[in-house]
Parts: C-alpha cells; sequence; structure tokens
RNA sequence: CGCGGGGUAGAGCAGUCUGGAAGCUCGUCGGGCUCAUAACCCGGAGGUCACAGGUUCAAAUCCUGUCCCCGCUACCA
C-alpha cells in the first residue's frame, strides 16, 4: 500500500470527573473507526485522545470522597482508559493534562502569551459569597442567592489574566472564510461566525484564584490556568510541542491536525479560542473540526423507570464489542442525534450482524464443505451473473471511500453492508445446492463458491476499521490475510485452492428481544441502587438526601392551603403560568413552572398546598410572592399536591 | 419577533444545497427456496413529502406565510 503522509486525529480529552456512558463512548470509537481506515489507506496515522484532569469540580469531588484530587484524577483516568481499550480504540497517544511534559509546556506557552501581551491581568466580575467564600457567576446563583447555602450574596471581583481575543477575529473570519472545510457539519459555520465572531469576541478568562487544582502560573502564585487554555493545548503538547520552538520529531512531522473530533456542544472553543491559541503562538491552524451528534438514550419513559446511564461495558457483556462498535457507528447520522434503544440495538444485531452477515459467511462456508471439501477453486465456469455481483463488490470500495472523505461514517458501512446483501443475492440466483447435485456442473458450483469467497474477503477487509475483531474472524475462517487496501477494487482476493475452516462458527448468535428485555429488566434495578448510594456524593443533579433538621427548622416554612382564583400564562416564558391563590388572609401572586402539566383553564378552582413565607421573586419580570408544592408521577410530568379531603383556604398545614 | 434542529408509509431515517417518475431499513401480507443462525431471495399493501399560497413546462426540493415538535438560553420560588 502506498504511503499517503501523516495523519492526525484527535477526540476531545474526556472530563475525568467519573465513568463514561454509552454517548462519551461513542466519541472514541468513530474516531478510531476514522483512524484505522486512514492507516488501512496508507497514511501514517497519529491517534491521541486523553483526559481533562484539572478544575473546580474535580476539586470538590475529590474533597467529597475525602481523597486529593491526584487520587480522584487517577481512579477516573484508570476508568475511562479501561472502557476505550475495551471497545478495541487503536489510539496511539493516551494524554493526561497532569502529565508532566504538558503542565511544564502549559506553564511556558502562559508565561510566552503573557510576555507578548496577549494575555493582560484583570479583574473577574461576579458574586461573591462570604461565608462560603466562593465565587459564582450570574447564571450560577439560585434565585439571586449563593447555590451552596442560599444565602444573599455580594457584588465582587475576582483577579484574573484574560486573553485578548479580538486582535485575532478579523484573522480567523478570514480563515473560516477561506477554508469551508474547516468547520463540520458545514451549518455550524455560520452559527459561529453571527453569533460569536461578527458581533464581536470577549475576551477569555484563562486563570482563577478560586481554587488551587489547576496548573500554577509561574510568575504569580494563587492563579492556576483556567480551563480551555490547560485543555485545548493538549493536542500539540502531546506530540512534542514546545513554545521555545525545541520541537519533537513527532510535531514537526504531524501538526497542523487533520481532524479534531468533538461533541457538537464544543464547537466554539475548538473553532474560536483554539484557532486564536495558535495564531497568538504563530502555529498552523488544523485542516478540520467535526462536531459530531449526541448519541442519546432511549425514550423518556425507558430512561425514568431504568436509568438512563447505559455503559459500554453493560452492552459489551450482553452483544460483543463489534455489536456495540456497529451499533455506535451505524446509528449516528452524520448531522442529527442518535438514539439508543434495546429494541433498536437487538434489531440491528439481528438483522444487520446475525442474519445478514453472519449467516451469509456461515452458509458459504459450509456449502464449500458439503460439496467441494472446503477447498475453494476458481474454475473460471463463469455466468454472466457473475459480473453482477462483482460490479457490486468491486465497486464497495470507491463507495466507502467517497462516504469517509465526507466523514459520513455511518453510510460508509451501510455500503459494506450492501455488499453482503448482494452475496445473500447471488446464492439465490446461483443455487449452489443444486448445482451440487449435478455432477456436470461442478466446475460452475466451484466457480460460484469461489466468487462468494472473494467476495466476502474484501467485504471482510473493508470492515476491519468498523469491526476488527469480526473481519480477523471471518478471514481466519476464510483461511485468508486481509486484502491490500489498493486492491479491493480487483478480484483474486481470495486465492483460488484456499481450503476454508472445516468447522465454521457462529459470528453472531440471533437474540431475542424478550430475552434481552429480562436481562435488561434484572440489570437496571441493581444499577440504580447502586446510583443512589452514590449519588449524593457524586452528582449534585440528582436526588440526594438532605441533612437532618429540627422541629424548629421545619416550623419556619409556612405552608396554608391554597384556592387557585384566577391563572394565566405569562407572556414572556413559555414555562410558566402565574396564578392569584386565596391563602384565607390574602391572596397571593404566584409563578410556577408548570405550563407544561396544567393549562389556566384547569388551574381554576384547584387546591394547592401552598409556602407564603417565601421571600418573592421575580420569575421572568413577573413577581412571585409564594410556591405551589408539586411531585413528579413516573414518566418525569409535575403533579400539583392537593389536600386529600376538602379544606378550607388558609387552612395550616402542619 | 432569543438561538438552533426538525415535521417524508405503522416505526426509524435518506433525499432538499445543484427542481425532473417518492427511496432505504425494520415491521406487515403473499410467494419462492431449503445451503444457512425460524435464516436467505422475490413480490404486494401502505405516503395529499406538516399546512396554505407563490415561482416554474415541472416543487419533498426554490420563495412567502402559518401550525406543531425537540434541544439550548432567560424566568421551573
Amino acid at each position: 500500500m502506498a504511503a499517503k503522509g501523516p495523519y492526525y486525529i484527535t477526540t476531545a480529552i474526556a472530563y475525568a470527573s467519573g465513568k463514561p456512558h454509552i454517548g462519551n463512548t461513542y466519541e472514541i470509537v468513530l474516531a478510531d473507526a476514522i483512524a484505522r481506515f486512514k492507516r488501512q489507506q496508507g497514511y501514517d496515522v497519529f491517534f491521541q485522545t486523553g483526559t481533562d484532569e484539572h478544575g473546580i469540580k474535580i476539586e470538590e469531588k475529590a474533597k467529597a470522597k475525602g481523597i486529593t484530587p491526584k487520587q480522584f484524577v487517577d481512579d477516573a483516568y484508570s476508568e475511562i482508559r479501561r472502557i476505550w481499550d475495551l471497545m478495541n480504540t487503536s489510539y496511539d497517544k493516551f494524554i493526561r493534562t497532569t502529565d508532566d511534559y504538558h503542565e511544564k509546556q502549559i506553564q511556558k506557552i502562559f508565561k510566552k502569551l503573557y510576555d507578548q501581551g496577549d494575555i493582560y491581568k484583570g479583574s473577574y466580575e461576579g458574586m461573591y459569597c462570604t461565608p462560603c467564600e466562593s465565587f459564582w457567576t450570574a447564571s450560577q446563583l439560585v434565585d439571586g442567592k449563593c447555590p451552596d447555602c442560599g444565602r444573599p450574596v455580594q457584588p465582587a471581583s475576582e483577579e484574573a489574566y484574560f486573553f485578548k481575543m479580538s486582535k485575532y477575529a478579523p484573522k480567523l473570519i478570514q480563515y473560516i472564510e477561506d477554508h469551508p472545510e474547516f468547520i463540520q457539519p458545514p451549518a455550524r459555520k455560520n452559527e459561529m461566525i453571527n453569533n460569536f465572531l461578527k458581533p464581536g469576541l470577549q475576551d477569555l478568562c484563562v486563570s482563577r484564584t478560586s481554587f488551587t487544582w489547576g496548573i500554577p502560573v509561574t510568575f504569580d502564585p494563587g492563579h492556576v490556568v483556567y480551563v480551555w487554555l490547560d485543555a485545548l493545548l493538549n493536542y500539540i503538547t502531546g506530540i512534542g510541542y514546545d513554545a521555545d520552538g525545541e520541537h519533537g520529531d513527532l510535531y514537526r512531522s504531524h501538526w497542523p491536525a487533520d481532524l479534531h473530533l468533538i461533541g457538537k456542544d464544543i464547537v466554539r472553543f475548538h473553532t474560536i479560542y483554539w484557532p486564536i491559541f495558535l495564531m497568538a503562538l504563530g502555529e498552523p491552524l488544523p485542516r478540520q473540526v467535526f462536531g459530531h451528534p449526541w448519541l442519546l438514550v432511549g425514550d423518556g419513559k425507558m430512561s425514568k423507570s431504568k436509568g438512563n446511564t447505559i455503559y459500554a461495558d453493560t452492552l459489551v457483556d450482553m452483544f460483543g464489542i463489534d455489536a456495540v462498535r456497529y451499533y455506535m457507528i451505524h446509528e449516528m447520522p452524520f448531522d442529527n442525534d442518535g438514539v439508543f434503544t434495546w429494541d433498536t440495538m437487538v434489531e440491528r444485531y439481528n438483522s444487520d450482524l446475525a442474519n445478514t452477515l453472519g449467516n451469509l459467511v456461515k452458509r458459504t462456508i459450509s456449502m464449500g464443505n458439503q460439496y467441494l471439501g472446503g477447498v475453494i477453486e476458481d474454475r473460471k465456469a463463469k455466468e454472466a451473473v457473475d459480473d453482477d455481483l462483482y460490479e457490486v463488490v468491486l465497486g464497495a470500495r470507491a463507495k466507502v471511500e467517497e462516504k469517509m472523505s465526507t466523514l459520513h461514517v455511518a453510510d460508509a458501512v451501510t455500503d459494506i453492508f450492501d455488499l453482503f446483501k448482494r452475496c445473500n443475492k447471488y446464492i439465490d440466483e446461483t443455487t449452489p445446492w443444486i448445482l451440487g447435485k449435478e455432477e456436470d456442473k461442478k466446475d460452475r458450483l466451484s466457480t460460484v463458491l469461489y466468487n462468494l469467497c472473494d467476495s466476502i474477503v474484501i467485504g471482510a477487509s473493508l470492515l476491519m476499521p468498523y469491526m476488527p475483531d469480526t473481519a480477523k474472524a471471518i478471514l481466519s475462517q476464510m483461511n485468508t490475510e486481509e486484502a491490500d487496501y489498493d486492491r479491493l477494487g480487483d478480484r483474486g482476493a481470495f486465492v483460488s485452492g484456499t481450503k476454508v475452516t472445516e468447522e465454521p462458527e457462529t459470528l453472531f448468535e440471533r437474540k431475542k428481544l424478550e430475552d434481552v428485555l429480562k436481562e435488561v429488566d434484572k440489570l437496571y434495578p441493581a444499577v440504580k441502587e447502586e446510583e443512589r448510594d452514590k449519588a449524593p456524593k457524586e452528582d449534585a443533579g440528582t436526588i440526594g438526601h438532605k441533612p437532618e433538621i429540627t422541629i424548629d427548622d421545619f416550623d419556619r416554612v409556612e405552608l396554608r392551603i391554597g384556592v387557585v382564583k384566577a391563572c394565566e400564562a405569562v407572556a414572556k416564558s413559555k414555562k410558566l403560568l402565574c396564578s392569584q391563590v386565596d391563602v384565607g388572609d390574602k391572596t397571593l401572586q404566584i409563578v410556577s413552572g408548570i405550563r407544561k402539566y396544567y393549562t389556566p383553564e384547569e388551574m381554576v378552582g384547584k387546591r394547592v398546598l401552598v409556602v407564603t413565607n417565601l421571600a418573592p421573586a421575580r420569575l421572568a419580570g413577573v413577581e412571585s410572592q409564594g410556591m405551589l408544592l408539586c411531585t413528579e408521577d413516573k414518566e418525569g410530568n409535575y403533579v400539583l399536591m392537593t389536600p386529600e379531603k376538602d379544606a378550607p383556604a388558609g387552612a395550616e398545614v402542619c
């Protein structure tokens, strides 16, 4: 295969805060398929992935667990790397932002950018909670108060370093316009230019003093480098960039990157901040950034009742590595989110892997053994239908290549399966089992089976980047090596006279949906309990238990029965209803986020539980003087709390 | 008029940029075959391409307007 030059591909580095679920795992698998494909084509591929290990969140989680941040990220790193390896991904380098060479370079880079005037010292405006000693941005506040303790906060400013973004904006706009392929999918390009670049870029905060788990700024103790300047630079520090210009060989041969594969949520950082950092360093810009869509889990019902986090290792246990890789790659359209459901998983597994592919290989090898003793020769007894078969088979590589060139990876895999489908059809067209009964048709029979083996070898070779283990298993059953990529457009990948295996193994055993669902049922209650134990520590977003309170604490809350007298939608909002609620001695105006579940009309006359001594707040510009109590039903819909028997407005709840 | 994505057969999607016979997968119904994992092959049924106007010889595709869904965001007190 011809050498085609360097190819550098990266994934985003994973935030080392916990076990990655299938959505996070999708990215590394997709990148792996692309990297393997490029290697197959003959490129000198370097494939880098890694973990982002700094930041306040990690510092806090470690503290909650009672371990050091370093211990925390070591654990998280091991788990992430274990999953990447489990998925059989062929990365060449796994970088951690706590690696010493990375930290050293970040410090040098920071200094360099500061010395040349791109970074300056300023202040970061926000709100400060004195008792908690915490700094918050306006958007983090809950009801204008400290999200931790609920006490009032004061405007304050924190000393911080900033990067002068605006200076490079015109040059970046020019670059983006001149390189239409730079941002993928193309729709994102206008989004970046219109929403961020044209209105004027704000300077980016690149250091913080409010936490310590980060890379220290060498010339200003107390400051640590803040997230993006640390994280994005991994793409060059990982391959030997040096701020003093003493770059390693790998950097010299492989930078700029050919492809940064990232999630669509961080396109902005990779197509605006990252190129600007590089411009400031005087380094060339990456050739392409692809913001891939997300792999989401199930419909609402499934995720509520069965837990919505599904991990790759769970799926691998049930279906095997390549089936999971196939699902991830195949179910993800180019620019729409994909969805994981157990139903589709089983459907894809049975219909594509077991029926189309597995069964094809098995029946072909079985016939080879039954009629020809396993030795498959091309006896040149050609018929017209053979050309129809080969037209599809030999054309597959070009199709795959075309799809891959625009990163339509799912479509590329579909083309390979079209090849296998054509083979199944060919078997029906040629009816080898009939040829096998007639002595004078032996040559034809042999040729037919040869054509099939040849086609399967070509198909398996094409499949190598996506399902490496399966491709190898097929080739091994055919007793044949992977065909060279450059020859996949020609016949002869399978050597005439080769003896295939006598005992073909079943590549994918069919699965019954009901069996899988039973297993899922068994699996998920267990996972849920496990998570409930971890939840309070690990994730503030899930429901944990609150600290014990005294009866006096409870007594501070004034709860009463209210009757809704009038209700209307809040004009400026999609979620809010504004109700006038009679609570006995007065009528409170209460705004609630329940428009999705109740119409204003059905609200009127309802008896509800009301918190009546809550400090007023403004929601969407409307004052709210209390709170209606709700809970969630099984589907996650909000349900109002009402008294079980009739109780008058104003009755106290105790 | 906050930003963005979307509405095409029972389900999931492609096709829309570059107008020119409505396509794929699954399901369903019928047939064929028996080498193979109840698998494989063929055929049928099933769509006013969200709606309404417009441009055109021709519109799923282009233009205008409307409705609905989903993310994100501001406001789920």
